[in-house]
DNA sequence: CCCTTAATTTGTTGGTCAACATACCGTCGA
DNA sequence: TCGACGGTATGTTGACCAACAAATTAAGGG
């Protein structure tokens, strides 16, 4: 037999319901950035339903980014789609499970060509940055700091671009890429060898001297990689 | 007194720690498409934990895609994340102009600098799909139909730089750069110069061309953007 | 003006009941 | 005897309720 639910729109759970319900509330009632939802007790009750299943619902639309809640104030409509698209690109990485040479190739691509977005965007401050994130590398104490550190300037680096989201992909690889890092600094010369082109990309950056640029980055990263020939479990994260 | 960072990242509610400890449980166990994760009360039991606060969890595992529960059943990881970015841009919230252009922008840094990479792994059977794609964009019946050969041929093109990073970004992206593409092709003159746009755009990496590639995609690419200056209404939900 | 206290709201937990899909097992028929 | 059929047992999600903890705001008292 066929569903015999035919006469209510059934379609989709109770939670499913709610959030249809909230999103309807929140346009009839012309909310925007800024306002505050209903408590959930109210929703449960402004819907006929209990008060985990609006709490389900709340949790998909924070999934989506679409409100924020803090407690005692409620639910706020918010837009932070984007950090919720960010997340989605983690989830992708996280499920195919790339293997470190190609995390780094993805690396190599928008380190090196980064030129142009940063002479737009640099300035001294974002480059005085630079050079005490690097300063500090040096003179860190054990191997890992010096690790993050490196990770550190070239997050720097690639925040001094102004893309958002470039930056956030960056936030995304940031525990791969320190342990990409940390395989690559076995040493204290690669610190220093690290430190030296470090400057050299800073000097670059000072002089808005394009080529000497994607030299010294292309020869670093190049560099880095040799040391990562063999990732520590292949096709593992 | 404030934790000292106590070992565990106390960061976020109890809702997120279990969503993190999901998805570490997916890496470490290696777990695909289609495979089941343990039942609510397992988890709840493996965490320490409620019930309840599992299927919040759940609820955002849910919202990004990564995995549908059916009844009985439980839990199945699957792959459903184009679908969660499209309900997430479904609300009505218009995407700004910012995002739009901080996208576009990335894209623009990925794209225009894959020559490296494109000359080193295209043959010319990636070359003759491309040629095929771009034809059946100009012979497209209508607007979005070519919108969506449009961004096909682009994914055509990151995917034959054989970066799996790369091409994960750009499957996740494809309903939100369709609509950016759609914006883009408001008139048949616009994809008949995206047309001629790719044809060059193939000339140049069939004849390994690297100046005449950044050339071509580039100004493609800046075409693309001066059709989506203005928003459609901004800041609406 | 500052501190204390109360109230409100979300956060988390434990439990109950229902719906339902699957597996298992016993019965019946050929 | 063997296979098909149906019923039941079991385990899981879906929905809900009640209660307490934590946090934050707001009010009131010194």
């Amino acid at each position: 037999m066929t569903t015999e639910t035919a006469g209510i729109e059934d379609r989709g759970s109770a939670v499913d319901q709610v959030v249809d319900a909230i999103r309807r509330l929140i346009r009839e009632r012309n909310l925007g950035i800024g306002d505050a939802l209903p408590s959930e007790i109210e929703l449960a009750a402004m819907f006929d339903t209990s008060r985990n299943t609006v709490r389900e619902a709340i949790r998909m639309l924070k999934a989506y980014g679409i409100i924020e809640s803090r407690q005692k104030v409620g639910a706020v409509i918010t837009d932070r789609r984007q950090q919720a698209l960010m997340e989605l690109f983690s989830f992708a990485i996280d499920i195919s499970a790339e293997n470190f040479l190609d995390i780094q190739g993805f690396r190599r691509l928008v380190e090196v060509n980064l030129s142009d977005l940063l002479f737009q965007a640099i300035d001294a401050a974002a480059l005085a940055r630079l050079e005490a994130i690097n300063e500090a590398m040096r003179l860190a104490p054990d191997l890992p700091e010096a690790a993050r550190l490196d990770f550190e300037f070239h997050a720097a680096l690639v925040g001094s671009a102004g893309n958002q989201t470039l930056s956030q992909v960056y936030g995304i690889l940031r525990p791969l890429l320190q342990r990409l890092m940390e395989a690559g600094k076995a040493s204290r010369i690669a610190i220093d060898s690290a430190y030296d082109d470090h400057g050299d990309i800073i000097a670059a950056l000072r002089q808005r001297d394009r080529i000497a640029y994607a030299y010294h980055m292309n020869r670093h990263l190049h560099a880095g990689l040799q040391f990562i020939q063999t990732p520590k479990e292949p096709g593992q994260i």
